[in-house]
DNA sequence: ATCTTGATTCAACGGACGTTGAATATTTTT
DNA sequence: AAAAATATTCAACGTCCGTTGAATCAAGAT
């Protein structure tokens, strides 16, 4: 009956004289607190109170703006892939187009996958770096990875491909992929930042410090392709016995 | 009051005779139900009801036997390392004193890492492919990485990087660490097995054939390992310029 | 045979979950 | 200024969540 409705006013107030946060729309607003949460503690792991309190918004407005908790989830994701995707293209082709009449260095094609998401990581402000931890957790996820990776990534990654194809001429095809492969585990696991390796390394090397990723990443990948390529032609077995015999015994199978 | 025990007896009939699963112990079934499901849907995506009903126990029997959800999460993770580490450990003490006097093959000491996981997610029955699937998961969490695989995983990764400086002579530490990571993240994206690649190979390459990455990982992540550690020494800029600047441009920061 | 201990069942708890519909507020269009 | 469209608030819904305590069962020890 007598409530005040301080909720309402206050809200204004805050929106529109106190904090900064308040002055993007509730749309947007949800987005970020969702690509924060859902970073961290991944689709379940958050709640969709959890992030329209954290937004400062209600929680009906999830399924107005979206329709739902996945459909939010989607559009996250979706969300910076269209303003990154374009300009990895670009870049790809013009590694490409400035290397005519010849063909790329291979170091180039593999920056040109990487520098745009390392540089946004490391330089975009928090919001890149919660989307790319989340893209790490997508890229492993046998629920997500296979339907959102392949929807707002895998054009690009054809492209990609097809050059790295035309950088490594008579390379088998499945060298290629597998090779693109390892790559996109490398760079994935980069973006989760759990700070393992700062543990490892006893503080020698920083999960954050993407620039010293961005000096190493394509170096060592571009080897790996090409040790890959010039590796005995699809001769299944035989050769090489150093790299696969060796020292290697079988174990036995689990007892049934 | 006149309500018939259908249930017990019912269970009891299934387990001694008809039904193979129930031979096992309540709390090894479990611990299975809950390596399959946690590995498709991680900790939070899965209820307790979902993996008691699926193990075909009682709700209760999980806060019984492990204390409470979190706590069976753990005992799931540190079941099989416990199982698998030792064995990794034995073979990378076996391919360094094979190789005695000298130092090992960068592709034997990688192998020893990989093999025995590869391994065992190809052959090793279901439960090890659901396992590795839910390393993957963890390896990239910033929630769950950073206390599970540094509890049971570090020690031998430590074991594991001094052989490989041992290998490196004269190369930086870091480069080993940043390599390490980049070899770590190639291996857990395999074990997702999110079928990703084979949609981008257009089935060429099939994400369950772990042989195949058995065949190309120690010698793509070699070659890395050796690029990382003949570039220019600690030397931070400068130098092979064509693999950093060629075609690079600066990212625009975004507006405030 | 009785006691003891551990394993399992059952029912229930308070709370958090995603979503909804009606009511209200705000902005845009006419 | 009125009307229409859009945005936001509020309260509530039914459901599922993890955990608990008391009761029952199954064996082994005394």
């Amino acid at each position: 009956m007598t409530v005040v409705r301080r909720k309402t006013a206050g809200r204004k107030a805050a929106a529109s004289t106190a904090g900064r946060p308040a002055a993007k729309p509730a749309k947007e607003r949800i987005l970020d607190a969702g690509e924060q949460l859902f970073a961290r503690n991944g689709f379940y792991g958050v709640s969709v109170r959890d992030i329209t309190e954290a937004a400062g918004v209600d929680v009906a407005l999830v399924s107005y703006h979206f329709g739902g908790k996945r459909e939010l989830f989607a559009a996250v994701f979706r969300r910076r892939a269209e303003m990154l995707n374009p300009e990895r293209l670009a870049l790809l082709e013009e590694v490409r187009r400035s290397a005519l009449p010849g063909v790329p260095a291979l170091e180039d094609i593999v920056n040109a996958f990487t520098y745009p998401m390392l540089e946004r990581s490391a330089r975009g402000g928090a919001g890149w770096k919660s989307y790319f931890a989340l893209v790490a957790q997508v890229n492993n996820s046998p629920e997500w990875g296979p339907v959102l990776m392949t929807e707002h990534f895998d054009p690009l990654v054809e492209r990609f491909i097809a050059v790295l194809r035309e950088a490594l001429p008579g390379c088998d095809a499945r060298e290629v992929y597998w090779g693109y492969q390892f790559l996109t585990g490398a760079l994935t696991l980069t973006f989760a930042e759990t700070g393992r390796i700062d543990k490892l390394s006893g503080g020698l090397c920083r999960s954050s410090d993407l620039d010293s990723v961005h000096q190493r990443l394509a170096r060592y990948v571009a080897a790996g392709f090409r040790a890959l390529c010039t590796a005995a032609a699809p001769a299944p077995h035989g050769a090489r016995s150093k790299t696969r015999r060796s020292a290697l015994r079988k174990i036995p199978r689990r007892p049934p």
